[in-house]
DNA sequence: TGCCAGGGCGCCG
DNA sequence: CGGCGCCATGGC
């Protein structure tokens, strides 16, 4: 349920459009796109806003901007706010609720700092296919990596088309812009699969490549059907269903059941979560005790325990 | 420079 | 089944 007191405005410039929604709440531009869930979008360095970050989601480019409560979306209109934004960002979601649940659920001390420190943070509902190819990708890498590894993909799949640009000047994040000065969406898996195993190689995907291949393989040809994974699904059988790609375990599957397929309750665990789970929990951690929002809680400990890190 | 990274596969016991 | 070496590459 959306705060009753929030309102929507559109804001003409020029021939481009933006939005300016006031009274968000629980809601993090710098958080949410900070935290390693999604790897298409870039700090803009602003005197406008307190924080702006600019990049290519769902076929569009868009830049997402914040003051305080208020949240400004350039590069789009109100209508595209209801049929994309609203639901990318997860607006129409009570996080409150959510962090009222994972805390009902455990009095764990770390847990709550967690929460504390990373609300804000809103589960992005990005592409399934995206983000089930950028998590092929991230395997054993590192996140400034992956960012580069999925431009490069983007943009090889992108040379011979014509995009029209559409950017908002001043509000471009330089690293998705290609060398055309516009942006690339992210390829479909048809695409992908016309690159081939040695094309995806050639983007330095490394071991990756074949991995990749495979699932825009199974994707395209019919083999493997996102839209028949949903969210009535338990998160076991939505698992196996993506395990069956070669490259794609446990750790993978749940990335994209999290980002992209709207699975709160999935539990990606990585080398951090690892740390996280030996340190602040004892050997009987299951994640199902956090509850149905148990894949929030992860991304909450993911990014708690980064910001330890850098502050050392 | 070496260690590490949003892991998973294949092989071995 | 559980453990372990390996896989490409480059960020830090």
């Amino acid at each position: 349920m959306i705060n009753k007191t929030i309102s929507i405005n559109e804001i003409n410039i020029g021939e481009l459009c933006a939005i300016k929604i006031c009274g968000v709440e629980n809601f993090s531009v710098h958080k949410t796109f900070d935290c390693g869930q999604c790897f298409r979008f870039d700090e803009v360095l602003s005197s406008k806003h307190e924080c702006e970050f600019a990049g290519v989601a769902h076929g569009k480019y868009v830049s997402f901007a914040q003051d305080g409560d208020t949240l400004y979306i350039y590069n789009t209109t109100l209508d595209e706010y209801k049929t994309i934004w609203e639901s990318f960002l997860s607006l129409d979601t009570d996080y409150n609720n959510i962090n009222e649940s994972i805390l009902s659920l455990s009095d764990n001390k770390n847990l709550y700092d967690a929460v504390k420190l990373s609300s804000g943070i809103r589960i992005l509902r990005q592409d399934k296919w995206e983000a089930l190819c950028s998590f092929i990708i991230s395997q054993n890498n590192n996140i400034p990596r992956i960012k580069k590894l999925v431009s490069a993909l983007c943009y090889a799949c992108d040379e011979n088309k014509s995009q029209a640009p559409k950017i908002m000047e001043g509000h471009i994040a330089d690293a998705h812009i290609n060398i055309n000065g516009s942006f690339s969406p992210f390829p479909s898996a048809d695409e992908v699969k016309n690159l081939g195993v040695d094309g995806l190689f050639l983007l330095k995907t490394g071991f990756r490549a074949k991995y990749i291949y495979d699932a825009a393989e199974k994707v395209a040809d019919g083999e493997l059907y996102l839209d028949e994974i949903d969210t009535s699904m338990s998160l076991e059988k939505c698992s196996d269903i993506l395990c069956k790609i070669k490259g794609v375990g446990p750790k993978v599957a749940a990335c994209a059941l999290l980002f992209g397929f709207n699975k709160l309750d999935a539990f990606p665990i990585d080398v951090w979560i690892k740390r996280v789970i030996e340190k602040y929990f004892d050997e009987s951690f299951d994640p199902k005790d956090l509850g149905e929002f148990a894949g929030v809680a992860q991304q909450y400990l993911f990014y708690y325990e980064r910001y330890l890190q850098s502050k050392e």
